[in-house]
DNA sequence: TCTTTGCATTTTGTATTCAATCTGCTTTTA
DNA sequence: TAAAAGCAGATTGAATACAAAATGCAAAGA
């Protein structure tokens, strides 16, 4: 449910835009569960704001893949199936590859050396039992990789392809068992841009992207 | 059962999303050209509607890549430089070749008669001077492909990039002399789903695509 | 018992109103 | 003259008001 929704006010940025900010990070977070119900007056005096920037913000989340409404029903948060998992994969298998290529060729020597950091960051944040921490300096080490691509473009659409599917990773990113291969395989990237073995990169990254469906199913699987 | 459920859906369509739909047309079509301003009281005027669902539409239009909005500045249709372009073709790239080996493991005997069917009708549009029909024709035959995909996100993904660079394409089919090469090309396509050839099909896809760059870029050049 | 109907309530759709901000122009002032 | 200040009109931001549709429930009818 939605018991503590809060705006924090950066101040000149419309409300509408505060708004989104708050129910996408509330619905990647998990608390605004898939299915949920968006409705407008309830949203507007919990963030004590007015109907009108609300639904502003729903029409954002609706073309980000977030939410789905149905005309004089209202909107939900956005299920996904287990197919429509599967199907986002797909496309981040491919984008990813791509951009992997694109780092690969285009990568600075300051990003290098801030992807090592950014490694050196998510192995500290393993140690911890802070998951959000762990998620994201995981997502940060990514980040790194899609800046490096050069591509603002392919940026976008890539995040807008992780959002649909970070809600259901925090369960995978919650089991311990797995951050020693997560390690390993981020290791493994590096060594492949310090190389510049392209095929090796976009074999490894199949590879962690791989990893996290089945964890990610099981998630969908108990939706039900 | 009663029959006629769907009488004039188009009177059970929120305004907003018609006044998006329309925008939507009037950018891609050129009818509102990149850059201009779009005001909502205009446009409202000009529809015949409040400035509510126009400042819905626009939020929708802005997600989609088509718009951007400066806060308390006001909206414009949104610009893309060289480099976007190329951006974005890279992408769509990357998706068409993705798709294109998705069809080719999916595509049904019927969709392979679609295929054909939609070759034929672009090779007719060819024949006559009404480029819209010509664009539509071509864009119907790659529909036919990405619905052979089977994966609806990567169809949302990939509509949303060729949007982007659709507004710029026109310049190009309306040069006869690219007609030939095109229906060749797409002679090709349908002979590499004949023989199931995925690699030939990635590499006459990316020829395909490669061929509108420079002529589009020629376009935005003149854009300044 | 199972529909159907009517009605009050909730919720969304759209218009309108009021407030804040920006823009361009004119006036002031150093 | 050039920069700053001030002001009116235009435009966006947000709240409120009103209309239309969906929902849930209870009573009526088969």
């Amino acid at each position: 449910m939605t018991e503590n929704l809060t705006l924090q006010m950066d101040d000149y940025l419309p409300l509408r835009d505060v708004v989104f900010n708050t129910l996408r990070e509330a619905i990647l977070k998990g608390e605004l569960k898939p299915g949920e119900r968006l409705m407008e007056m309830h949203l507007a005096n919990k963030l004590g704001v007015s109907r009108t920037p609300i639904r502003e913000a729903i029409r954002m989340l609706e073309q980000e893949g977030l939410a789905v409404t149905i005309p004089r029903k209202g909107a939900q948060v956005a299920k996904m199936t287990e197919k429509d998992l599967q199907d986002v994969l797909e496309v981040r298998d491919a984008l990813d590859a791509l951009a992997v290529v694109c780092a690969c060729n285009r990568m600075s020597d300051a990003q290098f050396v801030e992807l090592k950091e950014a490694m050196k960051g998510f192995e500290d944040a393993t140690k911890t039992d802070d998951v959000r921490r762990i998620v994201e300096a995981d997502e940060a080490f990514h980040d790194v990789i899609y800046a490096a691509a050069a591509n603002p473009k392919l940026e976008n659409i890539i995040n807008s392809a992780r959002e649909q599917m970070y809600r259901y990773r925090y369960e995978y990113v919650k089991n311990p068992s797995v951050y020693q291969q997560l390690i390993a395989e981020h290791k493994s990237i590096i060594e492949g841009f310090d190389r510049r073995d392209v095929e090796f990169l976009k074999d490894i990254m199949h590879t962690h992207l791989s990893n996290q469906i089945n964890a990610v199913r099981e998630v969908i699987r108990e939706q039900k």
